[in-house]
DNA sequence: ACCTTCGGGACACCCCGTTTAT
DNA sequence: ATAAACGGGGTGTCCCGAAGGT
């Protein structure tokens, strides 16, 4: 943040977003370089002097863009729902059901760099394992509140039920990837739908 | 098949199963052809007698070898219980809970591939499509068989269930890579468990 | 040239001899693999299929062509003498002080690689050393046999006279490249004389 | 030197330092500006500050370091000896002799620059040449004071003799680089010996 | 004046998947 | 079935200029 300038840091962001958006749909290995820089106004001296190597620049996008995407897209937003079990089927219907196909065939963006990237690099496993844990706590937390408020079975572990939620997305996701047919969600949900109602607390 | 050698096409198959280790590691983008040929006992002249391209090859892995092998893991093992929820328990325990930690950092083989190449070649996607179908498939014969014989509630949708089935399993597979933790097995099967309970026949 | 040919890796040779000369007078530094290639009829991969790094065919540079050259050029003519204390100045005096002056201003190929690549690279420090030992051992060679027929003053240490020898090869190489004037050699070449003078068995 | 700071051009003095000891190492195409800045408490924008190109950094090095080093090394310091001779003898033993190891394998930085840059760049080879030029004079008007004390043979050619001393000079650090081993030093010290008592006037 | 951050392209070395000649 | 050759592209570095703060 320098000066008194309105866009202090454009460049670097930039780049990092352009940069997700190509490794959200190629992936990190699919990425060039060039290609990044070709849709960005800049150079490639510009990208090498914002960041030293290629994979610094991924473990930039991990921390910079996806992690708080995760956050604000997946678990914020269940704050807006005195029940969070609604809040999560809702949110996953609204962003997930009710989202562009070509969104879906791209899968999840977190999901896609675990899958590719986790086993080959460790700097990339350890950003990315970061993000899912945060995940999995931040829905943690909401499940605790559905249990204070007697949504939810108070005898049920908010833990194991916040690693299935995470799990069902990524799942879902996953299968809309394979599949190719956005039509699939709806018996897919059904199915997250049957699971939390088996959690719910009992009247 | 050429004669009086005992291994007809010998080349041609050790090729494929070193190319499909190499590529479940490193994912197809992250291996190159010379990696693969180096792993076997040829040279690169005799790969491309084969294979006229690297993806002609990844197109043949899936086929030939990967597809094969689902049928073989999930599938047909499924015939040995009685209870086919059962049987899906046992061999998610067995193959998942009881695999090498090694093998758990990389996840499904299947599930990387989509989350790979789907998006970006289409010959890759339909191929990985048609897997994906014929293991829910496989899956839902025997979830049908388990409502013949009155142990899945008859009202459900079979097919709705095998979906989820295999969402599950890909999403085992995907947290445990993304949490490189393969302590939270026990949890997530618990959940798995206790969906495949909700959906048992009322007794 | 292929097959049958008598120049069956005539490839290899040509980059090799290439390389030698633009190493000459660049330094290795200070040619690019690029220019090295443009000056072949070949394109960079037959390059890289030869020589697996730049350094490699730098190290064989100097074992197939530099060290070769340097005994064929002054340890081998020195058999003509029967004196070698003659040999060794009448050589000097062909191949340096009737040489064509642009080789004057490029030195001694074996001299600049010392210089420029000896601190730098281990790999060439150890090959570079051979050269000059070989050189050294060649020229002692020939002081022994001096010795023996009455020429030189057998009291003498003859390794450390070849030492000597070959300093002044290279110190006289090195003052006209330095100098920049040809017309250097005269002067220099006298004191060369007056010291092999002074070693002269006494009459 | 600019009037009332008390560090009147520390900056270009201490790159100009930094850029001498680098080259001396890794040679002149050897060395990179951000080397050279990161080894000083400065930046890039300050090096382009005060040198226009990498080529005129060079160029100072050369003019404001090595020779005057030269000089300060090899000349003046025969002043303290009444025998010329008996000094260029005892400066060589001091300054080469009882080198540290490290330095001998880096040989001279004069005829190391030499060596890499004469026949690449012409404005590198005036300022050597110069320096050189320098370094030989130098020499020469001990070696005139010393035929004139009578310890040098009155018949002989004060600038012949200079011009070898030089060339011996550079032999040996040539010798010491390429052979790798300190130890040969004295072998070599014993022939430089040899021809300087070959050149004392008759008794 | 001095120094810094930022940016620009050209080019470095090396590897890629592939074809051709043998 | 092979070794040799092919180019185009991979990442990263090079030297340097531009705009602006102190």
């Amino acid at each position: 943040v320098r000066g008194k300038s309105p866009h202090p840091d454009s460049t670097r962001t930039v780049i990092l977003e352009v940069a997700f958006a190509e490794i959200y749909r190629h992936g990190f290995q699919g990425v060039s370089v060039d290609e990044i820089v070709a849709k960005t106004p800049f150079t490639k001296g510009a990208f090498y002097h914002h960041f030293p190597t290629k994979l610094v620049l991924g473990y930039a996008v991990v921390e910079e863009v996806l992690m708080p995407m995760m956050v604000q897209r997946w678990v914020e937003p269940l704050a807006l729902y005195e029940n969070p079990l609604v809040g999560i089927a809702c949110q996953m219907d609204l962003l997930i059901g009710h989202a562009a196909p070509s969104v879906l065939g791209t899968g999840c963006p977190l999901n896609n760099l675990v899958q590719e990237m986790s086993p080959i690099d460790s700097g990339f496993r350890r950003r990315l394992q970061s993000a899912l844990v945060t995940w999995i706590s931040g829905i943690e937390t909401h499940i605790r509140r559905g249990q204070s408020a007697g949504f939810i079975d108070p005898t049920a572990d908010a833990g194991q039920i916040a690693h299935f939620v995470v799990l069902m997305h990524e799942g879902i996701f996953g299968m809309l990837k394979g599949l190719g047919k956005p039509l699939a969600f709806q018996p897919l949900f059904a199915s997250v739908k049957q699971y939390l109602r088996s959690i719910e607390a009992p009247t």
